[in-house]
DNA sequence: TACTTATTTGCGCAAATATGCAAACATAAA
DNA sequence: TTTATGTTTGCATATTTGCGCAAATAAGTA
């Protein structure tokens, strides 16, 4: 396992390691169409500038991806990534030895 | 999906989500008998209290399990905790709708 | 007891992080 | 063009985090 690797993980899990970017990861689990950020404000009590910020860590480690329409931005998580990050993980600490 | 769950889910990603302790996670999970800090220490380039620090942080969260032996305690990977863990948050975040 | 070894804890520091507010931007609608 | 709406960014601040060092603690050994 390289450094590098090892830090990018790091990197995913620190993205999902914080309470209210969780949030929004259950936020649009739950959501069959693309949210914008507004939307996605009222699951946590914070402000806009907050949340987008969040969304831009969650976009720039893959867990959600974003799609731009005029003025209006939504977000979708991108289950299939997450789902495969989170299964590779897990194979490879059941089977490394 | 219960704010002190999300909490208790960022808790043990934000444990394995950072470099040193990844790292710790992946010597052990290299290790077929039970390790010492000091030897865990090897793998990361940081002070002993630094690893003691990490280990007691992946203890809580349960990712590593801690034996006392006498003067020494040594450390073994949970994996079942870990990939059940993993693997649950995976199912989750695939079947939420 | 004194000494050695393994680990934890207190302290301080520097860097990173999360947050709110206000201003800047972008774009759609009036 | 003006206005309204959604989003990002700059700035300031408070908190957290990772770290090293030295001291304290714990437990085995001479």
């Amino acid at each position: 396992m390289k450094d590098l690797d090892i830090q990018e993980q790091a990197n995913f899990l620190k993205a999902l390691g914080e309470f209210n970017r969780l949030s929004l990861v259950y936020k649009l689990c739950q959501c069959s169409t693309p949210q914008n950020a507004m939307c996605l404000c009222e699951c946590c009590n914070v402000d806009a500038s907050v949340v987008s910020r969040h969304l831009k860590i969650l976009a720039q480690e893959g867990v959600v991806k974003l799609e731009k329409k005029g003025r209006e931005r939504t977000y979708t998580l991108d289950r299939e990534n997450v789902v495969k990050t989170l299964r590779e993980l897990a194979n490879q600490i059941e089977n490394d030895l």
